[in-house]
This record gives C-alpha cells, structure tokens and sequence, in this order.
DNA sequence: CGCTAACCGAGACGGTACGTCCCGTCTTTAC
DNA sequence: GTAAAGACGGGACGTACCGTCTCGGTTAGCG
C-alpha cells in the first residue's frame, strides 16, 4: 500500500492527495464521523480511485497515520545531560498534543485500534517507540548516578508520558509545556 | 432525558433496556459501529421508540454513560495512612481499567468527548471527579508530613492516574493491579 | 408486488409513481439506459423507497408492463361478420402500435424478454392471448362458411398479426391503419 | 471503421477477433448485458485497443453486425416456379430464425435501431432487401399467373415473413421450418 | 370496569454513504 | 508506432442505516 518506485507518476500524486485529506477529514470529524466519499471529495480524487489503492476505510486510515509515524522525533542533544532529556522528550510529547495532526487523530486512533488489529498494532508500536526513548534517557540517568537508584525507568516513563496524555484525552486542558518541569520535579523529585 | 416521576412504567421500562442494550452496543462495535436500528433490534424496543425518548446516538450515550457514572467510588477508608488510601485508588482505578463496561466504552468516549459538548462535560467531569480522591489523598500526606513537601499534590495525581490509563489506551497490555506499588514507589521514591 | 389493499396508503402512492416513470424510462431509453436512478430522479420517489418495493430493475420493469397490460382490449361488437371483427382487431393493433406507451416499450420488451425469464413469460403471455381473439374470430369465420374451409385459423393469425409487427420492429415505416383492409385482402383473399 | 487495406497486418487480426467476440458477446448477454472490458477479456485484446478503433458500444456492435449481413442469400434457383421460390426464401428465413448468431443478435438489433440511427440504418436496410426476394418472387408468380391477381406482392411478402419474426420475438415457439407449407398455403390459399 | 389518551411496534419515507462494477479517456511502458 | 496494461474521473448499482413520519394496536389509570 506504501510502495515506492510506483511506474506511473498519477499514482503516486492521487495516494498523497488522499492521505491528506484522509489525515483531515479523521481530525476534523473523528472515526465515525470519516467518511470516503468526503475524503473524495476533499480530496479531488474519485472514489474508485481510492478503492483502487486501498481497501476501505481501515486501510486508508491506517495507511495515511503511518505517514505521520515515521519521523521518531529529532534527535534532542543525546549529550545533555539526562533530566534535560527527559524534559525534552516530555516538552516535545506536550507540544505535540497541544497542536499536531496526530494530537487532533488521537482520539479516532484510540477508538479504532480497540476495533481493529491493524491500527491497534500501528498504535501500540508507535507508542512503545516513543515512550522507549524516555525509558532510555531514565535508564542513563540512574546509570550515570544523576537519578536514584529506586527510580524504575519503565514504571517512571509511563508516569511521565502518562500525566501528558491523560489531560489531553482525559480532561479539558491539555498538558503545557511549561508545566514540564513542574512534573518532572514531583516524579523525580528534587532529588539528585 | 433522564426524568425520573416517569407517569406509565412503560416508558421507564423501555428505557432501561435501551440504555442497557446501547452500553453493550457501544462496548461491543465503538463508536463508529453503533447504530440506532442495532440497539433497537438487540433491546426489543422499536426504533421509533427511541428516537421518542432521546433525539439520536448522541443523546443515547451520553444518557446511558451517565448510568455507568453514577457511584462515583466508595469512599476506601478515610482513615488510613495516606500512602495506603493512595494505592486503594489506583487499584481500583485498575481494576475497572482491566474489565469493566467502562473500560470498554472508554474509547468511545474519549472519541464522542472529541465532537460532543455533552459527552465531553460528562467525560471530563467524571474523570476531575475521580482524579481529586487522589489529590486529596496526596495533599492529605503532605501535610501530615508522611509525602515530602516537594510533591505537587495535582501533578502528582496526573501522573499516576495517567500511568494506568496511557496503559489502557496507549498500549496492547493495560496496568495491572500488582504493578501499583512499583508504580508508587517509582513516583513517590522510598521517601519518607 | 401488486397487492391491492395496502395498509399504508403512502405504499400504493409510491408505488404508482414509480412505475409510471419506469414505463416512460423504458420507452425513452430502452432496457439497457434503463436505470433505478433514473426512475427515482423522474418519480421524486426515492431509490431506497423503490428497492424496498422491487428488487431491481426486471421486477420493477415486469411490474410496469402489467399494468399495461390489463385491458385486454374492449369488444368490438361481437356480432359483427368475422371479417369485420378481424379488422377491428388489426386496426387496434396497428394504431397501438404507430402510438402507444406499450409500442414504445416494445423493443425493450423483446430484448429482456430475451434474457429474462418473468418478463418472457409476461411478454409471450400476453401475446398469445391477444392474438387468440384474432384466432377466435377466423375460427368463427370459417365455421359460419364466410371464409373459406382452407384457412388455418392459427397460421393465418400469425400471418395478419405478424405483417403488423414485422412493420413496427423490422422497418422504418410502421402499419398504417389504412393499410388494414389492403392486408385482410390479400391474406384472405376476395375469396368468399 | 471497417477501412480495408489496412497497412499493419495486426489491426486486421485484433479487430476481426474483436468483432467475433463482439457477437458471441452480444448474442449471450443482450444489449444491456453487452460491455467493452467483457469484450476485451473475451477477445484478448486490450480495452484500450478497441477504443482506438471504435468511438463506443454502438459503433462496434454495429461493424460487427454488418459482418453478418453482407451475404444477401444466395440466389435459390431463379427458374423454378414463384410459389416454390417463395416457400425456399421462407424455409431459409425460418431456418435462419431458429438457429444462427444473427437470430441470436436479433433482439439486441431491434433494441439498438430503436436508439440509434446508425444500427436503425442497417437493420432496416438488411430487412428491406431481404423481404424484396420475397416480394420478387410474388410478382413473378402474378405476372406469370401462377398467382391470383389480387395478390398485393408487398403486403403478402409482409405476412409471410412476418409470421415468421413474430413467432421469433413475441412467441416462445419459433416458426419451424416444416410449418412453411402450411402458411404458404393458408396465405397464398389453394388458389391458382 | 369501561374509556380515552398515551405509548408502543411496525415499517414506509427521503436521504446519504457504502463498496463494486463498468464506462470512456488518458498515460506509461514494452515490443 | 502500435499494443497491452491499467490509472483516472465519473456514475449507477444494490445494501444498510439514518432520522422523520404515519399508522393501528395495546394498555395504563381516571372517572
């Protein structure tokens, strides 16, 4: 479905239209609220050139989302020292629920991994890849001696991550990033 | 919507078993898989019925969700030590996240807060609700000095609750309910 | 499909309109432009109402031409001679055939006709039967000595019948009613 | 569209299999059920292909059936008398009625000249000329006085044949070629 | 203890979207 | 230069629900 090196150009050209559109129409009306037939229309694609490409609903969804998934964030100054990696990682995370596609598809990718295996896995593993290198910057601190030893860096991520996405699917009012450090002193405490 | 004083039995009784069918429904296919003419089949109740006694989906749900959010957790002991009442609450936020209709609908929920007003005051005040049992819990240790006087009660509170539900909803295994102490542990530190 | 005494007086509604767009659709476009849309867009009866009456376009079609076919021809002054009656009955059937909703719908008839076995059945049915009073009043002829002993009833039926459709199907020029008594004549001859 | 002296020798080969399948196509699926990609699977010859050399459906159909109309009968010995010429022209169209592509194609040529002028063009044209052996042969036999001179060579010529075509597209029963005596009789009578 | 008003079920209605199929046009690649 | 392959926009197919509506049948509770 994501195949490179495609022979003709206007297949190309009309599966990116389509995975654009597919990307807005999932943040503005949600999983049930998508509908192919608007992506067509928002898009400028026919229909049956979307069926063409993909199987239905699921599978463009799917699709389009791993577009946004292959950037793993930049790499944030693996020199730092690892609370000030940390609190990148965590600003990043916050930004990005703030304001970003993926933040505004959240929810639809939510609901839908619980129906669908295909999502269910993209989802899963995009976030256990994220959440991996908060694990990683946790797991150096304690090494280096920056963090206590007591300190799990599996539990203590999850925490992390968790307070961020918990306001933006729980509550009102998302995480901000200036609330980052904040977080970080109450989980890792003042600490050294 | 929900008026109680209901003159003829018949319509609460009607009711009932269509709250109840759309909380299956909506556990069972989603969000986006429920459909109004399936909760009338699945209840027994005509679908003219329904669209009597609540306006449409929306208004189905949002009105058999509040049914599920009614108890709003038995008070766990006030008594004990704060660290202790701290562990009940996120046990049995664990728990309910493992099995529980709840649970089950928690995507779908977290998708209608998305797009509905209704569904979202009802979502986020549930979970403010819920979420400051454990506030005052951790508020409760500082200031009787068992929590370091570092711990933002709040921020505190975000992060351990959002461990249990980014595990529910972010990941393929959900938290479990031996995990808690290391999650406690983790975030509060040894510390005295 | 043509129940009489409906409950809901909006059924028989509909269902008139439709086929009467279907007949008009029929003679404008033939069987192959036929289409379900089409005939909703001419109805102002909506494609889901016309699905939920007939199952698609042959039973829909086959439904129509019925209705055309009821009126199995008025009297036509049974007492007269046969010869008479035997122009009265080509004359009818060549002035349907100039101008009839049915004439316009022949060509459509023979071709699904050909592929369908309901609308052959209806088509050769009614065939049959109409050209039975043709049949009936050479019989009578013969039998009362006006014609001579030597005219099969049947093929001569089909001969006078024949010339008439051959006209309408296989030619730019259809029968012209005048032409009636030039064809009786040379068919059965000045023979008394 | 039919240009001999076509230069590249596998235009010739794709269209004449093109054709071919045209009929079988034509012949089994009717009118409506008639499609261009059916035709190009069937003929192994590329949809894109045909469209090169024919404008659509109607063009095509129309080439492919003038292939089956160039032979206009072979000549029936002109010498014997007119009343065996006729019943030969006859036993020929009968026989023709029963069993051949063109009988086959019948039903879709009648619906197709109905809506298009070109298809109307040629079959009109074919059937003229066809019943004009059989109007010959009348007038021979009148002239010669083998036949009644209140014989109207038309108008017979139109009952005969058409006896035989309505047997073929408004009756189940096509005209056999045994029952040509009969009608030639019934028709012609016992009459010098 | 019978009437009547409310409530109910059944389902027709106009719509919209689905996913499939074919149309006729167009573009690319292989021979 | 021609053909095969097949993508494209378009549009009809027949299905499934949507939310609205009309229709009788039943049933609760008041008189």
């Amino acid at each position: 479905m994501a195949e490179l090196q495609q022979r003709d150009p206007r297949i190309e050209r009309s599966m990116v239209r389509v995975r654009r559109a597919a990307l807005e129409e999932l943040a503005e009306r949600g999983w049930g609220g998508f509908g192919i037939e608007s992506v067509a229309r928002r898009s400028g694609v026919a229909k049956s050139t979307i069926y063409r490409h993909w199987t239905g609903k699921l599978a463009l969804v799917a699709d389009a989302l791993e577009t946004l998934v292959v950037q793993p964030v930049a790499e944030p100054g693996a020199s730092a020292d690892s609370r000030s990696r940390v609190e990148e990682l965590l600003r990043h995370l916050a930004g990005g629920m703030r304001d970003s596609t993926l933040s505004r598809c959240l929810p639809a990718l939510i609901e839908a991994a619980e129906h669908d295996a295909g999502v269910r896995t993209l989802h899963h593993g995009f976030n256990d890849r994220r959440r991996q290198a908060l694990v990683d910057a946790l797991a150096d601190g304690v090494a280096a001696g920056e963090l206590p030893a007591d300190v799990d860096p599996e539990v203590t991520a999850l925490a992390l991550a968790g307070a961020v996405i918990y306001r933006r699917v729980m509550t009102s009012r998302p995480f901000d990033v200036e609330e980052v450090p904040t977080l970080v002193a109450s989980v890792l405490g003042g600490r050294r």
